[in-house]
DNA sequence: GCTGTTTATCGTCAGGAAGACGACTATGAT
DNA sequence: ATCATAGTCGTCTTCCTGACGATAAACAGC
């Protein structure tokens, strides 16, 4: 390497962004904010922010996180149980262009979060909504109607990154809440993947993976019908074998 | 946001840092180079380097590469057919220490070659050696062997990411030369993951997958015993169902 | 040539997992 | 009471895998 002369480096700014996704209404949806400010001013953007300059990457989304949405990051090095939402870093963008007025390094972070009241605007975000996934990159095509930056590719990046994550770990559980039954999670997996999923068999298959789900003791009759089990997460984060996505 | 000021913001330095994988002699290998300047003088650290201000951070990562060792990066967006090695971004670091120096926040990627000749040692670096990683990363328990800076932790993550990757997809190939033999395929499983896998129901698997192999025709017996058929990587990258690693 | 060793390749069989789907149960709504 | 809605348990078939026997084609040494 060379020597650390600062004048013998450029200068870059890191940024978080986030890809915070929930199920609402059978549809995956993300978190965007609407952008005050030039360029792409009053287009929706992904959150994020600067990092600061003594503070880790992860802790900087955190930050963001708790500064957009009052959700406690639940890192899943930590064995802290809670309400805290996943986050899990996703990929780093760094094309000299992506940003119009500098050179801006953004390392995207992934957050998976149970369905959340209405988005709180906060910090420096003129307003807030969740959007379904599907309607912000159909909206790619049209002129002036995408997402800020490359936040659209980025976006992409999440969605598919959490579609083939929760294939083969627990990860699905994060967008439930605490205690959820066996039917609640499967209408997440058929949000996530927008497929039809047979009960009969994902029942099974959820109840007899060792570590997946453990009873959290009681009933509950939200969803109507019959009244169904309660199950909290269990344990085991790995799956295997995995769940398997419907090719079709 | 914040408006962009330079000043409102820290500055960083953002290099690229490279986790290069091979298997040489049954063995899981990762290129490391000796530093030549503090800290860490004369430990063995990742290839790396600075991105340069008009430069993508794929494209810096493959300068490096070349620099390092002549391979010349496939990009897996291309189509690019080619000797070049499989490279992909793996995940950044940075926490506030991990350079004692100043702020460097270090994107890292990973590159999956087939075996190559002896290392050269290029750029800055004063020399250059393939390593098992096994040992690298047993070596970090020794006061004063590990690797420089935070390296192990990518090491150890770049060779998680390779373990699980080929577990559902054809990137095992990347390991291998242009034209090979399941018997070749089989062993760089084996060198990955470190197991022993029966040859029959491996070569029934991989003969079995459509689009993962492609016959060559010829045949080789490079390996002695009887000569076996040579296979090109075929077009598939995604395998279903995937390769099972064994449990035990 | 014959024999043993090595590697490749084909085949068989049992067990497990998943897809398709029937049947029954327990609630609330009309 | 009847229906609609969900949840839960079983059955059957098919596919995949792991274990392993058997054969084929090269080479080394006698």
């Amino acid at each position: 390497m060379s020597p650390y002369d600062p004048s013998a480096f450029p200068p870059f700014a890191v940024t978080v962004d986030l890809v915070v996704l929930t199920v609402r209404r059978h549809a995956l949806c993300a978190l965007v904010v609407r952008r005050g400010e030039q360029p792409f001013q009053g287009r929706w953007a992904l959150p994020g922010g600067f990092v600061r300059g003594d503070e880790d990457l992860g802790a900087a989304a955190a930050r963001e996180l708790a500064e957009e949405t009052g959700l406690c990051a639940h890192d899943p090095a930590e064995p802290g149980a809670g309400n805290g939402a996943h986050l899990e870093q996703l990929a780093t963008y760094g094309d000299p262009k992506r940003d119009p007025r500098m050179r801006v390094v953004s390392v995207a972070h992934l957050v998976l979060a149970p369905d959340l009241p209405a988005p709180r605007a906060g910090g420096d975000a003129n307003s807030a909504r969740w959007a379904p996934v599907d309607e912000l990159l159909a909206a790619e095509d049209e002129p002036g109607a995408g997402l800020a930056f490359d936040h659209a590719t980025i976006l992409a990046d999440g969605v598919e990154r959490a579609r083939s994550k929760i294939e083969y770990s627990s990860l699905a559980t994060a967008f439930c809440p605490p205690e959820f039954t066996v039917g609640e999670l499967r209408r997440v997996y058929e949000a996530v993947w927008g497929v039809a999923l047979d009960p009969r068999n994902f029942h099974r298959k959820v109840t007899g993976t060792p570590g997946f789900l453990v009873p959290a003791g009681g009933t509950t009759t939200r969803q109507g019908g019959r009244p169904a089990q309660l199950f909290r997460a269990g344990g085991a984060t790995l799956l295997n074998p995995p769940m398997l996505r419907p090719e079709a």
